[in-house]
DNA sequence: TATTTCTTTGAATGACCATTCAACCAAATT
DNA sequence: AATTTGGTTGAATGGTCATTCAAAGAAATA
């Protein structure tokens, strides 16, 4: 499509096979072996090419979490969307995203732990990161506050909101650990055990 | 003391001023800016030191993994004998061990979340921390089991360990993120938070 | 078609850094 | 005191990249 203009369709198509790169070799290599070569070749393209568009490799890396960012929140909005205005159905949908085949392949987990690990001496990753979480804390807790409110049990919306995001970086570690052993369902029944034992009306007969 | 070998003694010396120095120095630029002349230089030492004691990079960073990881199973342990018999105890000063100020530092998280982004690509650090996670598993699983017994809530000890060990872990990655909105005690509260909701005969009392 | 503009190539450059090692020093042994 | 053994120094070496850039190719424009 577009044949409209051909190099801006090219350039965008080079930029995404060179980040699609990234990700597949840093999931495989992991930061410190990942070297501009992989990254060109992985992408079929040669040498130099990285530089060209992305000035630098430290650039890229932050373009490569950028990217990874707005997919995992894209994917966060349909899911929550999808829910309506149903608090359950809300906190329910966001378990089911964190634990999707396509936020939660070993992959993608991989390669948001490298960065998170070098997120204290990378300003430019901490506050990708940063807005991300803060997005995430929001939207969790109004949805806790309205299922306080519906339960009238008085809990605190910022202590289970905290717990509950701790809960999934948990669990998702436990994959980067084990990945034989993880269970992305068993994953999932655990966050709804968490709702169930604090909201025990509203989430009676989920499993 | 023990004048009786200085040179072992000296050699010892070198040997932990070394890691301390590559602990110091991996929790303030990571594990890709972290150079050998950082570390002996850190440790009053020069250039050539590392090699003659460990051999190469890769053998220091392993052997500063088993270092961590042995003074957390140390002090893990020292918890545990403090705690005696009672299930409830042991649980509470697994706790107390976690967010320990010896433990839970900002410094050691960052080195022991540097090390597991690497997991993945690195056999001896998958093996040193696996060796721990099972014994972590081990003992939860074994704690749990008791107070399921005398609570007579017929859940599943398995469940409810990766669950526990997954909200610890989650705390932690809370600290690397922002460590100035981290609370030790809000994150023990979380934790014993969990044990009440779910064994509330037994933890009613505590906070 | 000719010219200009943008993208790609891959060889060359240069910086950085782990590792080596000969020379030196201090402790242990004789 | 003399010799051996083992730890330390720091300059030299060599390998591995990120980055640069001249030359070439492809698309847009004239």
């Amino acid at each position: 499509m577009a044949s409209k203009n051909q190099r801006s369709e090219n350039k965008k198509n080079s930029n995404l096979r060179l980040i699609s790169s990234t990700i597949k070799n840093l999931s495989e290599k992991g930061i410190n072996d990942l070297t501009m070569n992989d990254v060109s070749q992985g992408a079929g393209l040669s040498q130099g090419i990285v530089n060209f568009h992305f000035k630098s490799k430290e650039l890229l890396l932050i373009e490569t979490l950028k990217f990874i960012s707005n997919e995992y929140l894209t994917s966060f909005e349909k899911y929550l969307k999808k829910a309506g205005d149903d608090p359950k159905l809300k906190i329910i949908n966001m378990i089911e995203n964190d634990f999707s085949p396509k936020i939660c392949s070993p992959e993608k987990i991989s390669v948001w732990f490298t960065f998170f690990s070098e997120i204290k001496f990378k300003p430019a990753y901490r506050q990708i990161c940063r807005e991300r979480d803060l997005y995430y804390q929001n939207v969790t807790e109004n949805i806790f506050s309205e299922l306080i409110k519906i339960e009238k049990n008085n809990l605190s919306k910022k202590s289970l909101s905290i717990a509950f995001q701790s809960l999934i970086m948990g669990l998702w570690l436990n994959q980067l650990d084990e990945p034989s052993k993880f269970s992305r369902s068993e994953s999932k029944k655990i966050c709804i055990d968490y709702l169930k034992t604090h909201f025990p009306k509203q989430f009676k007969g989920y499993s």
